[in-house]
DNA sequence: TCGCGGTACGACCGAATTAGTCTTATATCT
DNA sequence: AGATATAAGACTAATTCGGTCGTACCGCGA
């Protein structure tokens, strides 16, 4: 339906927690996934993917690991999960194999469009260091009804 | 990954529908399917989890069909989604069936709840209404950081 | 220099979800 | 009565997702 994939939630997971321990040792994926309890192996791939696409830095060798790569107030939780599972788009209209066959007569196809950009922009505004504050100051979204 | 699935689209879709033949005739699940290219069975499925949420009535009989059970203005997305998704969560906490493992050492669910709740109040804001009209006068959401 | 502890990456499998179909029952108009 | 609708649930097919494995590569330190 509308859910969050469970690989971009351990990636939520583990640049926060990169975060939190910024200018501390490089922290391994086995380090994380255990730490909450997640297969190695998977945060592996899910760090590995967030690598790819410069979030966080990697560190080959004995004693490596991964570290944030930019400044947790410049990493969007949109960021993130696009960096994991792709561009965020609530429909169908234009994915991966062949586009929906309602498209041409669809007269919801707009307005969805604009209902997707307010989502973007909703994740593009709570970053990382947002999610780590504990006050939390209300912030307008414009959306284009 | 964030995709409203296909059911949910259609939903719209027969929604706003009805929303355009509005004073006119009662709208068969059959009329709508072949206006938009779309398997009759499934709309008619789609149209009878929008009737069991009262959100469009059923006419039962020959000549019978659908008709909007409110005001365009009153029926938002979310009500449109929810009824046929059930609840929007975009976290996996508390779903179905068995929770996330990593749920009581987890850092990021209370900031996910937070922007749950943005997404709902986004998705709950755009109404029938304000899809079928032209003009896209800004709202703004108040988000919760 | 060799081995250990780490990342990189893609192929792979099984489980879960979703899309779509079929069948039977029921209601109502003509 | 007959045609045309909805109602509901069981069922199957298609797709996605979660998770694993194997192998290659890298680099530090004993
Ligand atoms: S075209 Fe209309 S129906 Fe097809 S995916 Fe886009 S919005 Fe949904
Ligand atoms: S608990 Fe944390 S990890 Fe588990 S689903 Fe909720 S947010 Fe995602």
């Amino acid at each position: 339906m509308f859910k969050l994939s469970k690989k971009a939630d351990y990636g939520l997971i583990a640049v926060k927690h990169l975060a939190m321990h910024r200018d501390e040792h490089a922290c391994s994926a086995t380090e994380i996934a255990e730490e909450y309890g997640i297969s190695t192996m998977l945060m592996a791939k899910v760090l590995q993917k967030l690598a790819r696409q410069r979030i966080v830095s990697a560190k080959h060798g004995a004693s490596g690991g991964y570290l944030l790569a930019k400044e947790p107030s410049q990493i969007t939780a949109l960021d993130v999960i696009s960096a994991i599972d792709g561009p965020v788009l609530i429909t169908s209209c234009v994915t991966n194999h062949g586009n929906c066959g309602a498209a041409d007569k669809c007269s919801v196809r707009e307005p969805l469009r604009r209902v997707n950009e307010s989502i973007l922009s909703v994740l593009s505004t709570v970053t990382i260091s947002h999610m780590s504050e504990e006050q939390h100051e209300p912030v307008l979204v414009e959306l284009q009804t």
